[in-house]
DNA sequence: ACCGATGCTAATTATAGTATGTAGACTTAT
DNA sequence: ATAAGTCTACATACTATAATTAGCATCGGT
């Protein structure tokens, strides 16, 4: 635990869009983010803002208390 | 419900700093970022990245999971 | 070998984050 | 009443970096 925030978050991406059997592509698509964007959240390059967390969880039908859940 | 999530957000950090009762300077100090950022912040201004997020969390001592768990 | 998915680099644009100063509201003390 | 101190809004301006995009490389499965 407590490992970097940016890491979990990245973690967590990729497994909720493993689990919905989605590519980058298409999680991008509906986000309505470009499809490197999600590559570079989910290897934790990037500090996400809060607009955009808010997009790729409803792209992953989560809802933010659910996302954080587990941080 | 379903406020634009910046003012959320905003409006959630300016109640449990008043609640706390910090200035918006000493929230600032406790969490390493500037004093009008805060201002900025709890007025919707700024879409606040995700390791301020944390510092902002911290600085309130609420974990991530209990700060969004009313969003 | 092909193909779809992802990694990775590099470049540009947009904006988050930092900082300073001014002004107004409010409180407290003289 | 006025002077001094505290807090916050607001306006800039500057710097750092998030966000977007394109191109090419690599990996894994069929």
């Amino acid at each position: 635990m407590k490992k970097n925030i940016l890491i979990h978050f990245g973690n967590k991406v990729r497994r909720e869009r493993l689990k919905r059997n989605l590519s980058q592509e298409e999680l991008a698509a509906k986000a309505g983010v470009h499809r490197t964007y999600i590559g570079m959240v989910e290897r934790a390059e990037k500090n996400i803002t809060l607009k955009n967390i808010e997009k790729i969880c409803q792209a992953l039908n989560l809802s933010i208390p659910d996302f954080f859940s587990d941080f």
